[in-house]
RNA sequence: GCCCCUGUAGCUCAGUCGGCAGAGCAUAUCCAUGGUAAGGAUAAGGUCAACGGUUCGAUUCCGUUCGGGGGCUCCA
């Protein structure tokens, strides 16, 4: 029988916090909740636990479920469940913020906990093999540092095993396509504890990627009516104090240096740098809008805690631009950024992508006129509607400055990623006093619009290592092919071919190292390098080669120009075959 | 930053219930005339993260620090 997964979820959660108290008389409860892949129940258990302690709650969760104890639920008044519940401190704060009337329990086996529901009816419901108790974390009670640190068991838990399995192969998959792991094997780039933890180097194959990367980026910047800044990387405190940074910021920012008397941030965004340039000069209505695009590198302050891969670092460069636009503008220009990231993200194979608007926060903290964020979300609402994406609003999800809309795209394994943000700054342009003077000679006050397409360069590299397993297309790949002779006497032929190759810009390498050709093949197959070049006797006289790719195919005696003009076919088509 | 786990050769990992540290891969040298995912031999390679404590003796036990992992918070 098919029964409500979120209702499992939950359920389970009640049974785990039982047989938590089973085993850890004296615990105290926090929440727990359904989560996406099962559910968690956050303890202050009178005494630590690990990894280690989880089968055996398991086994007494299994013991429970086997008890074919029905769930009941109970509405109670307030002063009812404060007497219920006393001595449980979490239940009780809860308690308090419940209305009066609202208030319900559920019990199953003797086990009662403060709780909405629903619930299944009988404990057997959960199928016992169907969940898995997956690991412990700390979690500050209701998400506040300030609050006592609870110990959460996180569990997975699906509505019958099959989808247990395959869920948990999923994970499989992840962590093979981890990209700390694939970095290294595929020697991308590092990370080194004792030159600074969260800071990247890019090593010659993910430079290469980069290198490919960026030069794409920057011509269709070009092709799109953006033009490209460079601007330095660190500034005088009175840039960071106008631009507000060193007020709402300053936790993100590193401690300033001191050059001739004056602090010097290094910058934790670009925009302040642009706008130096915007005032440069006086402005006209018909010189907007301006989108001035930058591959800035940026550093931020994150805590220890938190860096993670290329996911989370210190230092990153943004694929960012400013738009500065006339009221006039704004929807086209939003439109135009949308469909930009479209484009791109597709062009890199991408297919489900999804919107989230954000709106004006909560609270008098927000700056610009109400009338200025009506204009800006219906600018954002008209721009996915036309674009037929699917959207989700965020109510007061805004950042104080402006509304924002982020897009996020699905994986190959299914996960979501947000990569493009596109956020509306009500701030900057009034601190810096940012005008142009209209048609009718007034000076005017600029939208600004800040956009990253990719998010981060480095974000990115990590996020398209999963995607694609390492495996990128070939317009991409840091190395396109290899050329592997059957034995050495054909060296001389493989680096002339190699040379020839090269000289039609494919990234190219013979492997005239004294390993067998297996050897050589299984080597380029774990670098996951497109196409093998094997040659030999037949090869060299006939002046071919043959092909083998790394999904397996093989083609023999392909000539060499037919080779380069396939291959720079499918680089000038971004074409994500092989 | 906080909670839990963790740190042994370039990489992946054994191991020492406290007694001078091991394998595979990678590397170097040599042998090998080889046709689509590992040919063979030899060698070199580690102050067992750092610092302090307990001990006759610590890589092993304890503490601190610094990394790494799973979370919380935040975010590109």
């Amino acid at each position: 029988m098919e029964v409500d997964v979120n209702k499992l979820r939950h359920s389970a959660a009640h049974v785990m916090a039982e047989a938590v108290l089973h085993l850890y008389p004296g615990t105290q409860f926090g929440i727990g909740p359904a989560i996406d892949d099962g559910f968690y129940y956050d303890f202050l258990l009178p005494q630590p636990i690990t990894l280690e302690d989880l089968p055996a709650i398991e086994k007494e969760m299994r013991r429970i479920i086997s008890g074919g104890h029905v769930f009941t639920r109970k509405e109670i008044s307030k002063e009812e469940a404060k007497k219920l519940f006393a001595g449980q401190d979490f239940k009780l704060e809860l308690i308090n913020g419940l209305e009066e009337g609202t208030i319900s329990i559920y019990e199953q086996d003797g086990f009662i906990d403060l709780c909405r529901g629903p619930h299944l009816e009988n404990t057997r419901q959960i199928r016992p093999d169907c969940f898995k108790l997956r690991s412990v974390a700390g979690a500050y009670w209701r998400g506040d540092e300030k609050r006592p640190m609870l110990t959460r068991i996180y569990a997975y838990a699906f509505s019958s095993k099959a989808e247990l399995e395959a869920h948990l192969k999923m994970l499989q998959e992840a962590e093979k396509r981890d990209h700390r792991k694939l970095g290294k094997e595929l020697d991308l780039f590092s990370t080194h504890e004792e030159a600074g933890p969260g800071l990247v180097y890019w090593h010659p194959m993910g430079g290469r990627f980069r290198v490919a990367l960026e030069n794409w980026w920057r011509e269709e910047h070009y092709k799109n009516g953006y033009e490209i800044l460079f601007t330095p990387h660190i500034g005088k405190s009175w840039l960071w104090q106008t631009s507000g940074h060193l007020g709402f910021y300053k936790a993100g920012m590193y401690s300033p240096m001191k050059i001739d008397e004056d602090d010097y941030y290094i910058k934790p965004m670009n925009c302040p740098f642009h706008i130096m340039i915007y005032n440069n000069s006086g402005h006209s209505y018909r010189d907007l809008p301006l989108r001035w695009a930058e591959l800035g590198t940026v550093y931020r302050y994150e805590r220890s805690g938190t860096l993670h891969g290329l996911a989370r670092v210190r230092g990153f460069t943004q694929d960012d631009a400013h738009i500065i636009c006339t009221p006039e503008q704004i929807e086209d220009e939003i439109a135009e950024v949308l469909r930009f990231s479209l484009f791109m993200h597709k062009t890199l194979g991408f297919k489900e992508i999804k919107a989230y608007l954000a709106t004006k926060p909560e609270g008098d903290g927000s700056v610009g006129a109400q009338e200025m964020w009506d204009t800006a979300l219906e600018s954002l609402r008209k721009a996915v509607d036309k674009e037929g994406l699917a959207y989700e609003m965020d109510e007061g999800g805004g950042a104080f400055y402006g509304p924002k809309i982020d897009l996020k795209i699905k994986d190959a394994i299914g996960r979501e990623w947000q990569l493009t943000t596109t956020q509306f700054d009500f701030n900057e342009p009034e601190r810096f006093d940012m005008t142009y003077v209209d048609a009718g000679g007034q000076r005017k006050r600029p939208y600004m619009v800040h956009r990253a397409l990719l998010g981060s360069i480095e974000r990115f590299f990590g996020v398209y290592l999963e995607h694609t397993a390492g495996a990128f297309p070939v317009w991409l790949c840091p190395e396109q092919a290899v050329v592997i002779p059957v034995a050495p006497a054909f060296d001389g032929y493989a680096k002339e071919l190699c040379a020839t190759l090269k000289a039609s810009s494919l990234r190219v390498r013979a492997d005239l190292s004294d390993s067998r050709m297996n050897a050589k093949i299984r080597e380029a197959q774990g670098k996951k390098i497109p196409y093998m070049l094997v040659v030999g006797q037949k090869e060299m006289d006939e002046k071919t080669l043959s092909l083998r790719m790394r999904d397996g195919r093989q083609e023999n005696g392909l000539t060499v120009d037919a080779f380069i003009a396939r291959v720079k076919d499918l680089v000038e088509k971004k074409s994500l075959e092989l």
